[in-house]
This record gives structure tokens, C-alpha cells and sequence, in this order.
DNA sequence: ATGTAC
């Protein structure tokens, strides 16, 4: 049964991959929306409430230029998955649910110098050890690594670089991640003890859902020169990704910062269309909380695929009896897809500082961009687009144009096409794994159900999302990866 | 996404 409610939203064609929501089709509509799709994903988005809810987040106290839906978009908690709002610093909304409840869910990507062919006969062996040491699954924990609230304090004010400091990272992991791996506004005074409680055994631990960890191959470079830069120089060439976030910590984080925001909405008379978009003024105490609490999370999310990456060297070093050096396994780059953030953008012209929420969409910065890493300050940042299980996942580089019509934003992978439910009613796990099994793709999971709620089908296809985001040029191909190893939740 | 619940 779909609702196709996304039929009733008015929408005029910009051009090919391009829909405006004007703001007459909602009283109340603070800017106009903008959808990014062509024709296919634009009437995805119309079987579930993707433009009601583009349409709603326009309502958004100092909302500026139009809420964005891009071309992976579907439906979430109050906005879409898969969408950008920007705020006016001063007074503008500061919204949890314009992050997520998966704070700083993110992927990193780590090279190495093997090509398929030399991993190949070790690939079973290497998937084995990187899944025992990396506890996966709904309310996963971590044996061997279990931090005392206080050293929990100074992690999560820290971030990666002191996870490095403590041998677990090379030092210039840090400078290859969004934020140096580190929010400096980060406060562990404004988490709760329950969100603490649940991240002290959570770090180094993958969760479930969509997130995984694959090995994999690259199957096409498309743009040779920007992917050298990166690391990626042949067909064939083994990568890591990593694809998960902040655990129970960051999802305690939003919980209980949605509750502080509805009395928020109360307490400063803000009217909203859907309770879901509770939200605070950013000059507000309530607005300083959650950032500063979100901002832990966020480099909960860091230190959490830090950890996992640590554990994936010491699986190569064990498993090839070599130190992790002598096959790269350096990190090309890791990206948050849910944040919130203070960032400067231009208006109308004008340059200002602004709140804002990416969520289920990754930063795409420019060459020349200070917050470019050095290495990649010259060609834009690098971009990582997870696949869903057993497609492709794609490197894509930041522009100049993503500047101009996104804030400097892109997707963020290939977005459900059927609910978790539908899933598991459509498909069966151990059908799936034997799949891609045939396809040679070696499966570890900790659920059968999971492979199930995952299944390719029940996705967008994420080479299609990549292409509008291309041909729109928000953020352009590098290079496509394909999995041959995949662990899950 | 998440110790499937105020």
C-alpha cells in the first residue's frame, strides 16, 4: 500500500534534474523547495511523504534560499533523508531532526597497494579476523576496548587525534577527516549519563542496518587525475570501507535533545507543520545544548570508525604477517552524511555565517576550500558514496558548482526504495547471501534478517543517484568501487 | 539508525 501523497505537491521543471516546490503550494512556507532528480527518483519520492516533508522543512523559522531534497531523498523523522537545510545563524532553526538519529553516520575509505588477485586467496581468512574483531549486530559491544566515563569524557572532546595518541592511528589519519576528525565545540557536560552509559562499551563497533564494512575493488577510474591524488591509481586496486556512526550514544543524544526542543517550541511560540521538526533559535540554550551534545556525538562517530580502522591494519598485519605499512591501507578521506554545522555560504550575494543540517547528504567542498585537507586542497574533496550490499560504492570530488546551488553538498548513497518490513517480507537472508555468493562476493553477517531489510533490490540504484549528482556537477565521478567482501550487522 | 515502548 503506498500513500503517494508526493502526487498532491506541486512541482515546476527547472530543467532536466532540477523541481521547485514554490512556496505557494503550503501557507506558511518560509522559501520554496528544491528537489534534485531526474524523472525516475523524482517519482520514488512520490510514493512516500519525501516532498511533503521537502515542503514542510520550508517552514523552518530562518530558513534561507529553499530546503533541498537530493536525488537519493526519502522519507525520515520530520525531513527527508537525503536533504540540506540552512539556517540564519542569528535566529534560525537548530533542528535534531535535521541531523538524524544516527549522529555523524559517515563512511571512510582506506587504499592499499594490493591489487585483487594478491588478496584473493588470503580474502576469506582476512574477512574472518576483521569480523571477530569488529563485534557487529544490534547492541554490539566491544570486549577488549571499554572506556571509564571519564576517559569517555576526553574522547569524545578529543576525538580521533587522541585515539591516535593511544596507538590506535597513524598521525595523519586525523588531517584526512571532515573536521580533523575533532568538533572543538564538543561538551561532554550536556550528554546525558544514559547516552554515556551506552557508549562506553560501543566504540570500534559497527551496528547494524545500513551500515557494513567491505573490501573491495576498483572497478572503473573515471577521472585519472583527481583519483591519484586520492590514492587510487589502477583497476583492480584493493580498498576498505567503512560505513557506520555513533552508535547508541549519538542516538541517546538526539532523543533526548528532541525532547528538550519541543519545549523549546513551546516556550518561543515557533509553529511548525509536523511536531518532527522541533527545533530551537540558534542564539537559544537550547539550540548551544544540543550542539555542543551533538558535537560529541559527532566525534563519537569519528572515534568509532577510527577504532574499526585500527582493527582492520592489525587484521592485515595478522593475517599477512606483515606490519599494515607495507600495504598502504592509508585513508583516503572520511565524510559525516548527519550533522549539523556552522558554515559560511553565500546568500543573495551575500556571505554569512549559517546553521547547517546535512542529512543523508555529504559535504562537497571545492578545490581552495580551507576546510579541504591540504593533500586535496588543489582538486576538491573527496566524496564517498556507499552503495547498499553488493552494488557499488563510488568515489566522486567537491565543486565549485555545489557551492552555488547545494551548500556546498551532495547525496549520500543509494536511499531505500521499500521499508525494512517490505524487505523481509520480499526476500530471504540466505537467499541473499547465496546470491552473492554466485557473484563471488564472500558474506559475513551477524543477522540473517539484516541481509534481508539490505538486499540490493530494495534500494535506488545508487550509479543512478551518482549520475544526477554528476550531470548536475555538485560533485563529480572519480571512481567506481564494487564489493568483494562484505560484513554486516 | 536504535538496549523495538511515556
Amino acid at each position: 500500500m503506498q500513500r503517494n501523497q508526493g502526487n498532491r505537491v506541486p512541482l515546476e521543471k527547472i530543467d532536466d534534474y532540477s523541481w521547485r516546490i514554490p512556496m505557494e503550494a503550503k501557507p506558511g512556507m518560509r522559501v520554496p523547495g528544491m528537489v534534485f532528480a531526474d524523472e525516475t527518483l523524482l517519482q520514488k519520492m512520490k510514493t512516500d511523504r519525501t516532498l511533503t516533508q521537502c515542503m514542510n522543512v520550508a517552514h523552518l523559522p530562518g530558513i534561507l534560499k529553499y530546503s533541498i531534497t537530493l536525488p537519493d531523498g526519502h522519507e525520515g523523522y520530520g525531513f527527508p533523508i537525503g536533504g540540506v537545510a540552512v539556517t540564519d545563524f542569528e535566529d534560525g532553526a537548530l533542528s535534531p531532526g535535521g541531523v538524524g538519529y544516527d549522529i555523524n553516520c559517515g563512511v571512510r575509505l582506506l587504499t592499499t597497494n594490493l591489487n585483487e588477485n594478491q588478496i584473493k586467496p588470503k580474502l576469506s581468512d582476512l574477512t574472518d579476523r576483521i569480523f571477530r574483531s569488529v563485534p557487529c549486530g544490534l547492541g554490539s559491544r566491544r570486549k577488549d576496548f571499554r572506556v571509564s566515563d571519564r576517559e569517555l569524557d576526553i574522547l569524545v572532546r578529543e576525538g580521533v587525534p587522541r585515539i591516535v595518541e593511544q596507538g590506535m592511528g597513524r598521525v595523519e589519519d586525523a588531517d584526512h577527516c571532515e573536521e580533523q576528525g575533532c568538533m572543538k565545540t564538543a561538551n561532554p557536560e550536556k550528554v546525558s549519563q544514559t547516552a554515556k552509559k551506552r557508549g562506553r562499551s560501543q566504540v570500534g563497533t559497527l551496528g547494524s542496518g545500513n551500515h557494513f564494512l567491505e573490501i573491495q575493488r576498483v572497478d572503473r577510474i573515471v577521472d585519472v587525475k583527481v583519483a591519484k591524488v586520492f590514492g587510487i591509481d589502477r583497476v583492480g586496486q584493493v580498498t576498505v570501507m567503512i560505513h557506520c556512526g555513533s552508535r547508541g550514544f549519538g542516538h541517546q543524544v538526539c532523543s533526548d535533545y528532541l525532547r528538550v526542543m519541543e519545549g523549546a517550541v513551546r516556550r518561543y511560540g515557533i509553529s511548525l507543520p509536523d511536531r518532527e521538526l522541533a527545533c530551537a533559535p540558534g542564539n537559544t540554550r537550547e539550540a548551544e545544548d544540543y550542539f555542543q551534545a551533538m558535537s560529541c556525538a559527532i566525534n563519537y562517530a569519528f572515534i568509532n570508525r577510527q577504532v574499526i580502522t585500527h582493527s582492520v591494519r592489525e587484521s592485515f598485519r595478522q593475517v599477512f604477517n606483515q606490519p599494515s605499512e607495507e600495504f598502504g591501507l592509508d585513508l583516503v578521506y572520511d565524510v559525516a552524511h548527519n550533522i549539523a554545522k556552522i558554515e559560511e555560504h553565500v546568500v543573495s550575494g551575500s556571505r554569512r555565517k549559517v546553521w547547517i543540517h546535512r542529512k543523508g547528504a555529504t559535504r562537497a567542498f571545492p578545490r581552495g576550500h580551507p576546510d579541504v585537507p591540504v593533500d586535496y586542497r588543489d582538486y576538491g574533496q573527496p566524496v564517498i558514496i556507499p552503495g547498499s550490499m553488493g552494488s557499488n560504492s563510488w568515489v566522486l570530488v567537491g565543486t565549485e558548482k555545489a557551492m552555488e546551488v547545494s551548500f556546498g553538498s551532495t547525496a549520500h548513497g543509494a536511499g531505500r526504495m521499500m521499508s525494512r518490513s517490505a524487505a523481509r517480507r520480499r526476500f530471504r537472508g540466505n537467499e541473499i547471501r547465496k546470491t552473492l555468493g554466485r557473484r563471488g562476493i564472500i558474506v559475513r553477517a551477524a543477522s540473517p534478517i539484516v541481509l534481508a531489510e539490505e538486499a540490493d533490490s530494495a534500494y535506488k540504484d545508487v550509479n543512478k543517484v551518482v549520475e544526477v549528482s554528476d550531470r548536475l556537477g555538485i560533485a563529480t565521478r572519480v571512481a567506481k568501487l564494487s564489493p568483494m567482501a562484505v560484513i554486516k550487522g
